[in-house]
DNA sequence: CCCCATGATTCATG
DNA sequence: CATGAATCATGGGG
Protein backbone atom coordinates (compact mmCIF):
# COMPACT_ATOMS: atom_id res chain seq x y z
CA UNK A 1 0.00 0.00 0.00
CA UNK A 2 2.87 2.33 0.39
CA UNK A 3 3.48 2.23 -3.30
CA UNK A 4 0.39 4.32 -3.70
CA UNK A 5 1.90 7.75 -3.16
CA UNK A 6 4.72 6.88 -5.47
CA UNK A 7 2.33 5.82 -8.21
CA UNK A 8 0.24 8.88 -7.88
CA UNK A 9 3.19 11.09 -7.79
CA UNK A 10 4.73 9.70 -10.94
CA UNK A 11 1.48 10.22 -12.71
CA UNK A 12 0.74 13.53 -11.22
CA UNK A 13 2.19 15.32 -14.17
CA UNK A 14 -0.45 13.86 -16.36
CA UNK A 15 -3.22 15.46 -14.39
CA UNK A 16 -3.46 18.28 -16.88
CA UNK A 17 -4.86 15.87 -19.41
CA UNK A 18 -7.85 15.00 -17.36
CA UNK A 19 -10.33 17.38 -18.87
CA UNK A 20 -9.45 16.12 -22.28
CA UNK A 21 -9.89 12.59 -21.17
CA UNK A 22 -13.20 13.32 -19.68
CA UNK A 23 -14.26 14.91 -22.88
CA UNK A 24 -13.13 11.91 -24.82
CA UNK A 25 -15.16 9.74 -22.60
CA UNK A 26 -18.20 11.78 -23.27
CA UNK A 27 -18.20 12.46 -26.99
CA UNK A 28 -16.55 9.20 -27.91
CA UNK A 29 -14.56 10.76 -30.74
CA UNK A 30 -11.31 9.84 -29.21
CA UNK A 31 -9.64 8.14 -32.19
CA UNK A 32 -9.06 4.54 -33.05
CA UNK A 33 -8.87 3.10 -29.57
CA UNK A 34 -11.32 5.63 -28.21
CA UNK A 35 -14.11 3.16 -28.04
CA UNK A 36 -11.93 0.61 -26.37
CA UNK A 37 -10.80 3.04 -23.72
CA UNK A 38 -14.28 4.23 -23.12
CA UNK A 39 -15.37 0.71 -22.66
CA UNK A 40 -12.47 0.13 -20.41
CA UNK A 41 -13.25 3.05 -18.13
CA UNK A 42 -16.88 2.17 -18.09
CA UNK A 43 -15.97 -1.28 -16.94
CA UNK A 44 -13.75 -0.03 -14.21
CA UNK A 45 -16.35 2.37 -12.94
CA UNK A 46 -18.93 -0.33 -13.01
CA UNK A 47 -16.69 -2.59 -11.02
CA UNK A 48 -16.04 0.08 -8.47
CA UNK A 49 -19.72 0.84 -8.15
CA UNK A 50 -20.66 -2.75 -7.51
CA UNK A 51 -17.76 -3.69 -5.34
CA UNK A 52 -19.82 -3.40 -2.21
CA UNK A 53 -22.36 -5.86 -3.45
CA UNK A 54 -19.88 -8.64 -3.60
CA UNK A 55 -18.67 -11.04 -1.04
CA UNK A 56 -15.60 -10.17 0.89
CA UNK A 57 -13.34 -12.53 -0.98
CA UNK A 58 -14.70 -11.49 -4.30
CA UNK A 59 -14.31 -7.87 -3.41
CA UNK A 60 -10.79 -8.44 -2.28
CA UNK A 61 -9.90 -10.07 -5.54
CA UNK A 62 -11.67 -7.39 -7.53
CA UNK A 63 -9.90 -4.76 -5.54
CA UNK A 64 -6.57 -6.23 -6.33
CA UNK A 65 -7.42 -6.53 -9.95
CA UNK A 66 -8.53 -2.94 -10.08
CA UNK A 67 -5.50 -1.81 -8.30
CA UNK A 68 -3.27 -3.38 -10.85
CA UNK A 69 -5.20 -2.01 -13.74
CA UNK A 70 -3.20 0.18 -16.04
CA UNK A 71 -5.76 2.95 -15.92
CA UNK A 72 -5.92 2.95 -12.17
CA UNK A 73 -3.55 5.84 -11.37
CA UNK A 74 -5.12 8.17 -13.86
CA UNK A 75 -8.63 7.31 -12.84
CA UNK A 76 -7.70 7.66 -9.23
CA UNK A 77 -6.43 11.14 -9.83
CA UNK A 78 -9.53 12.10 -11.73
CA UNK A 79 -11.76 10.89 -8.98
CA UNK A 80 -9.67 12.66 -6.40
CA UNK A 81 -9.93 15.79 -8.41
CA UNK A 82 -13.66 15.58 -8.67
CA UNK A 83 -14.07 14.78 -5.06
CA UNK A 84 -11.87 17.65 -4.08
CA UNK A 85 -13.92 20.05 -6.15
CA UNK A 86 -17.20 18.90 -4.70
CA UNK A 87 -17.06 17.47 -1.22
CA UNK A 88 -13.99 19.01 0.20
CA UNK A 89 -14.69 22.49 -0.99
CA UNK A 90 -17.91 22.47 0.94
CA UNK A 91 -16.29 22.24 4.33
CA UNK A 92 -13.28 24.22 3.28
CA UNK A 93 -10.76 25.43 5.73
CA UNK A 94 -12.97 26.54 8.53
CA UNK A 95 -10.39 25.69 11.11
CA UNK A 96 -10.79 28.74 13.23
CA UNK A 97 -9.06 28.82 16.56
CA UNK A 98 -11.89 30.35 18.50
CA UNK A 99 -11.32 28.72 21.88
CA UNK A 100 -7.66 29.51 21.70
CA UNK A 101 -7.99 32.33 24.19
CA UNK A 102 -9.57 30.09 26.74
CA UNK A 103 -6.98 27.43 26.18
CA UNK A 104 -4.31 30.01 26.78
CA UNK A 105 -6.01 31.05 29.96
CA UNK A 106 -6.18 27.52 31.23
CA UNK A 107 -2.59 26.90 30.33
CA UNK A 108 -1.49 30.01 32.12
CA UNK A 109 -3.39 29.10 35.19
CA UNK A 110 -2.06 25.58 35.29
CA UNK A 111 1.39 26.98 34.91
CA UNK A 112 0.80 29.51 37.63
CA UNK A 113 -0.47 26.88 39.99
CA UNK A 114 2.57 24.76 39.39
CA UNK A 115 0.56 21.96 37.84
CA UNK A 116 1.99 22.00 34.39
CA UNK A 117 5.17 23.88 35.10
CA UNK A 118 8.60 22.61 36.10
CA UNK A 119 8.36 19.36 37.97
CA UNK A 120 8.98 20.33 41.56
CA UNK A 121 10.53 23.74 41.35
CA UNK A 122 7.61 25.37 43.05
CA UNK A 123 8.40 28.49 41.09
CA UNK A 124 4.76 29.31 40.75
CA UNK A 125 3.28 32.21 42.59
CA UNK A 126 0.63 30.21 44.31
CA UNK A 127 2.92 27.41 45.27
CA UNK A 128 5.34 29.96 46.57
CA UNK A 129 2.64 31.63 48.57
CA UNK A 130 1.63 28.32 49.96
CA UNK A 131 5.07 26.98 50.37
CA UNK A 132 6.54 30.21 51.66
CA UNK A 133 10.11 29.26 52.26
CA UNK A 134 9.98 25.95 50.46
CA UNK A 135 12.57 27.02 47.95
CA UNK A 136 15.53 28.24 49.88
CA UNK A 137 14.58 28.80 53.48
CA UNK A 138 14.84 26.49 56.41
CA UNK A 139 12.77 23.37 56.22
CA UNK A 140 10.37 24.72 58.86
CA UNK A 141 7.84 22.27 60.14
CA UNK A 142 4.89 23.92 58.58
CA UNK A 143 1.31 23.52 59.55
CA UNK A 144 -0.38 20.33 58.59
CA UNK A 145 -2.71 22.28 56.39
CA UNK A 146 0.17 23.37 54.30
CA UNK A 147 1.65 19.95 53.71
CA UNK A 148 -1.83 18.72 53.03
CA UNK A 149 -2.19 21.32 50.37
CA UNK A 150 1.08 20.41 48.80
CA UNK A 151 0.22 16.74 48.83
CA UNK A 152 -3.11 17.34 47.17
CA UNK A 153 -1.57 19.59 44.59
CA UNK A 154 1.03 16.98 43.78
CA UNK A 155 -1.71 14.44 43.46
CA UNK A 156 -3.59 16.64 41.06
CA UNK A 157 -0.46 17.22 39.06
CA UNK A 158 0.15 13.50 38.90
CA UNK A 159 -3.30 12.78 37.62
CA UNK A 160 -3.10 15.60 35.17
CA UNK A 161 0.13 14.41 33.68
CA UNK A 162 -0.82 10.78 33.41
CA UNK A 163 -4.11 11.69 31.81
CA UNK A 164 -2.42 14.05 29.43
CA UNK A 165 0.04 11.41 28.46
CA UNK A 166 -2.71 8.90 28.00
CA UNK A 167 -4.56 11.23 25.69
CA UNK A 168 -1.43 11.95 23.79
CA UNK A 169 -0.78 8.30 23.26
CA UNK A 170 -4.35 7.52 22.34
CA UNK A 171 -4.30 10.38 19.88
CA UNK A 172 -1.18 9.10 18.23
CA UNK A 173 -2.47 5.57 18.09
CA UNK A 174 -5.76 6.63 16.68
CA UNK A 175 -4.11 8.87 14.15
CA UNK A 176 -1.83 6.15 12.83
CA UNK A 177 -4.71 3.77 12.79
CA UNK A 178 -6.86 6.10 10.76
CA UNK A 179 -4.01 6.95 8.49
CA UNK A 180 -3.32 3.31 7.80
CA UNK A 181 -6.97 2.72 7.18
CA UNK A 182 -7.27 5.61 4.80
CA UNK A 183 -4.12 4.67 3.01
CA UNK A 184 -5.40 1.17 2.60
CA UNK A 185 -8.73 2.43 1.38
CA UNK A 186 -7.08 4.82 -0.97
CA UNK A 187 -6.25 1.83 -3.09
CA UNK A 188 -9.85 1.69 -4.16
CA UNK A 189 -11.34 4.97 -3.09
CA UNK A 190 -10.33 8.42 -4.18
CA UNK A 191 -8.61 9.53 -1.05
CA UNK A 192 -5.78 11.91 -1.65
CA UNK A 193 -2.93 12.47 0.78
CA UNK A 194 -4.26 15.93 1.27
CA UNK A 195 -7.48 14.52 2.53
CA UNK A 196 -5.69 12.19 4.89
CA UNK A 197 -3.83 15.16 6.18
CA UNK A 198 -7.06 16.96 6.72
CA UNK A 199 -8.48 14.01 8.56
CA UNK A 200 -5.46 13.96 10.83
CA UNK A 201 -6.04 17.61 11.53
CA UNK A 202 -9.61 16.89 12.49
CA UNK A 203 -8.52 14.13 14.82
CA UNK A 204 -5.97 16.32 16.44
CA UNK A 205 -8.49 19.07 16.99
CA UNK A 206 -10.83 16.60 18.55
CA UNK A 207 -8.20 15.35 20.90
CA UNK A 208 -7.05 18.79 21.86
CA UNK A 209 -10.59 19.64 22.75
CA UNK A 210 -10.57 16.62 25.02
CA UNK A 211 -7.31 17.87 26.43
CA UNK A 212 -8.91 21.18 27.08
CA UNK A 213 -11.62 19.48 29.04
CA UNK A 214 -8.94 17.83 31.11
CA UNK A 215 -7.26 21.15 31.69
CA UNK A 216 -10.55 22.70 32.60
CA UNK A 217 -11.36 20.10 35.20
CA UNK A 218 -7.85 20.26 36.56
CA UNK A 219 -8.22 23.98 36.95
CA UNK A 220 -11.45 23.48 38.77
CA UNK A 221 -9.87 20.99 41.11
CA UNK A 222 -7.07 23.39 41.86
CA UNK A 223 -9.51 26.18 42.49
CA UNK A 224 -11.44 24.08 44.94
CA UNK A 225 -8.23 23.09 46.64
CA UNK A 226 -7.21 26.70 46.91
CA UNK A 227 -10.45 27.78 48.40
CA UNK A 228 -10.25 24.96 50.88
CA UNK A 229 -6.71 25.53 52.01
CA UNK A 230 -5.06 28.70 50.93
CA UNK A 231 -7.97 31.00 51.39
CA UNK A 232 -8.66 29.50 54.76
CA UNK A 233 -5.37 31.01 55.69
CA UNK A 234 -6.93 34.38 55.45
CA UNK A 235 -9.33 33.54 58.17
CA UNK A 236 -8.28 34.88 61.46
CA UNK A 237 -7.81 32.57 64.34
CA UNK A 238 -7.05 34.17 67.63
CA UNK A 239 -4.07 32.88 69.48
CA UNK A 240 -4.62 31.07 72.66
CA UNK A 241 -3.95 32.74 75.95
CA UNK A 242 -0.57 31.20 76.39
CA UNK A 243 0.64 32.38 73.03
CA UNK A 244 -0.32 35.99 73.59
CA UNK A 245 1.20 35.70 77.02
CA UNK A 246 4.55 34.73 75.60
CA UNK A 247 4.46 37.30 72.88
CA UNK A 248 3.44 40.07 75.21
CA UNK A 249 6.09 39.06 77.63
CA UNK A 250 8.70 39.42 74.98
CA UNK A 251 7.23 42.64 73.72
CA UNK A 252 7.15 44.39 77.06
CA UNK A 253 10.45 43.08 78.20
CA UNK A 254 11.96 44.47 75.03
CA UNK A 255 9.84 47.54 74.98
CA UNK A 256 12.84 49.69 74.37
CA UNK A 257 13.39 47.94 71.08
CA UNK A 258 10.65 45.45 70.29
CA UNK A 259 12.16 44.14 67.07
CA UNK A 260 12.86 40.47 67.52
CA UNK A 261 15.48 39.03 65.26
CA UNK A 262 14.63 36.34 62.82
CA UNK A 263 15.82 33.64 65.19
CA UNK A 264 13.92 35.18 68.06
CA UNK A 265 10.78 35.20 65.97
CA UNK A 266 11.26 31.61 65.06
CA UNK A 267 11.77 30.64 68.64
CA UNK A 268 8.82 32.65 69.85
CA UNK A 269 6.65 31.04 67.26
CA UNK A 270 7.72 27.61 68.32
CA UNK A 271 7.24 28.42 71.96
CA UNK A 272 3.75 29.64 71.24
CA UNK A 273 3.12 26.53 69.17
CA UNK A 274 1.49 28.63 66.55
CA UNK A 275 0.02 26.05 64.29
CA UNK A 276 -2.98 28.13 63.61
CA UNK A 277 -3.51 28.71 59.98
CA UNK A 278 -0.09 29.95 59.23
CA UNK A 279 2.73 28.64 57.23
CA UNK A 280 5.58 30.22 58.98
CA UNK A 281 6.12 30.92 62.62
CA UNK A 282 8.27 33.89 61.94
CA UNK A 283 5.74 35.40 59.59
CA UNK A 284 2.99 35.18 62.14
CA UNK A 285 5.20 36.51 64.85
CA UNK A 286 6.20 39.34 62.56
CA UNK A 287 2.58 40.12 62.00
CA UNK A 288 1.97 40.10 65.66
CA UNK A 289 4.84 42.40 66.45
CA UNK A 290 4.01 44.68 63.60
CA UNK A 291 0.48 45.04 64.77
CA UNK A 292 1.52 45.30 68.37
CA UNK A 293 4.06 48.02 67.77
CA UNK A 294 1.77 50.14 65.75
CA UNK A 295 -1.17 49.69 68.04
CA UNK A 296 0.87 50.27 71.11
CA UNK A 297 2.33 53.40 69.67
CA UNK A 298 -1.07 54.61 68.62
CA UNK A 299 -2.44 54.53 72.09
CA UNK A 300 0.14 53.96 74.77
CA UNK A 301 -2.32 54.78 77.51
CA UNK A 302 -4.51 51.91 76.63
CA UNK A 303 -1.67 49.47 76.97
CA UNK A 304 -0.25 50.94 80.15
CA UNK A 305 -1.92 48.48 82.43
CA UNK A 306 -0.86 45.57 80.33
CA UNK A 307 2.66 46.91 80.21
CA UNK A 308 2.84 47.20 83.97
CA UNK A 309 1.51 43.74 84.42
CA UNK A 310 4.10 42.14 82.20
CA UNK A 311 6.80 44.33 83.63
CA UNK A 312 6.01 43.02 87.07
CA UNK A 313 5.84 39.53 85.78
CA UNK A 314 9.23 39.55 84.14
CA UNK A 315 10.77 41.40 87.05
CA UNK A 316 9.70 38.62 89.34
CA UNK A 317 10.42 35.69 87.09
CA UNK A 318 13.83 36.67 85.90
CA UNK A 319 16.73 38.55 87.22
CA UNK A 320 18.61 38.11 84.02
CA UNK A 321 16.10 38.45 81.26
CA UNK A 322 18.40 39.12 78.38
CA UNK A 323 19.71 35.60 78.34
CA UNK A 324 19.15 35.31 74.65
CA UNK A 325 20.95 38.52 73.98
CA UNK A 326 19.29 39.02 70.65
CA UNK A 327 19.05 42.71 71.30
CA UNK A 328 22.54 44.05 71.30
CA UNK A 329 21.52 47.25 73.01
CA UNK A 330 19.14 45.72 75.39
CA UNK A 331 20.06 46.57 78.97
CA UNK A 332 20.31 43.85 81.52
CA UNK A 333 17.13 45.04 83.16
CA UNK A 334 14.91 46.12 80.29
CA UNK A 335 12.13 47.57 82.33
CA UNK A 336 14.25 49.78 84.46
CA UNK A 337 14.41 52.28 81.59
CA UNK A 338 18.01 53.26 81.59
CA UNK A 339 18.94 56.27 79.53
CA UNK A 340 20.02 54.09 76.67
CA UNK A 341 16.77 52.22 76.43
CA UNK A 342 14.74 55.37 76.82
CA UNK A 343 16.50 56.77 73.80
CA UNK A 344 15.92 53.58 71.91
CA UNK A 345 12.27 53.63 72.78
CA UNK A 346 11.97 57.21 71.65
CA UNK A 347 13.50 56.15 68.38
CA UNK A 348 11.03 53.43 67.63
CA UNK A 349 8.14 55.45 68.99
CA UNK A 350 8.83 58.77 67.38
CA UNK A 351 11.56 58.22 64.89
CA UNK A 352 15.12 59.43 65.00
CA UNK A 353 15.34 62.39 67.42
CA UNK A 354 17.30 65.50 66.58
C1' DC B 1 -27.25 42.45 65.51
C1' DC B 2 -23.44 45.79 66.24
C1' DC B 3 -18.99 46.72 67.95
C1' DC B 4 -14.37 46.16 68.52
C1' DA B 5 -10.20 43.55 69.23
C1' DT B 6 -7.15 41.34 66.35
C1' DG B 7 -4.65 38.51 62.83
C1' DA B 8 -3.71 39.04 57.98
C1' DT B 9 -3.06 41.56 53.79
C1' DT B 10 -1.82 45.39 50.97
C1' DC B 11 0.72 49.30 49.71
C1' DA B 12 4.21 52.83 50.26
C1' DT B 13 8.87 53.88 51.72
C1' DG B 14 13.58 53.97 52.05
C1' DC C 1 13.40 43.24 52.04
C1' DA C 2 11.80 44.93 56.62
C1' DT C 3 8.82 48.12 58.51
C1' DG C 4 4.91 51.38 59.01
C1' DA C 5 0.37 52.48 57.99
C1' DA C 6 -4.02 51.64 56.37
C1' DT C 7 -7.35 48.39 55.56
C1' DC C 8 -9.75 43.98 55.39
C1' DA C 9 -12.17 40.35 57.53
C1' DT C 10 -13.48 37.59 61.30
C1' DG C 11 -14.54 36.00 65.85
C1' DG C 12 -16.24 36.87 70.22
C1' DG C 13 -18.78 39.56 73.52
C1' DG C 14 -22.33 42.98 74.65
Amino acid sequence: MDEQPRLMHSHGVGMARHPGMAQNMQDGTGGTDGDGRKQDIGDILQQIMTITDQSLDEAQARKHALNCHRMKPALFNVLCDIKEKTVLSIRGTQEDDAPDAQLMRLDNMLLAEGVSGPEKGGGSAAAAAAAAAAGGGVGQDNSTEHSDYRAKLTQIRGIYHTELEKYEQACNEFTTHVMNLLREQSRTRPISPKEIERMVGIIHRKFSSIQMQLKQSTCEAVMILRSRFLDARRKRRNFNKQATEILNEYFYSHLSNPYPSEEAKEELGKKCSITVSQVHYAATVSNWFGNKRIRYKKNIGKFQEEANMYAAKTAVSATNVSAHGSQANSPSTPNSYGTKSVLLMLVWLHGIPN
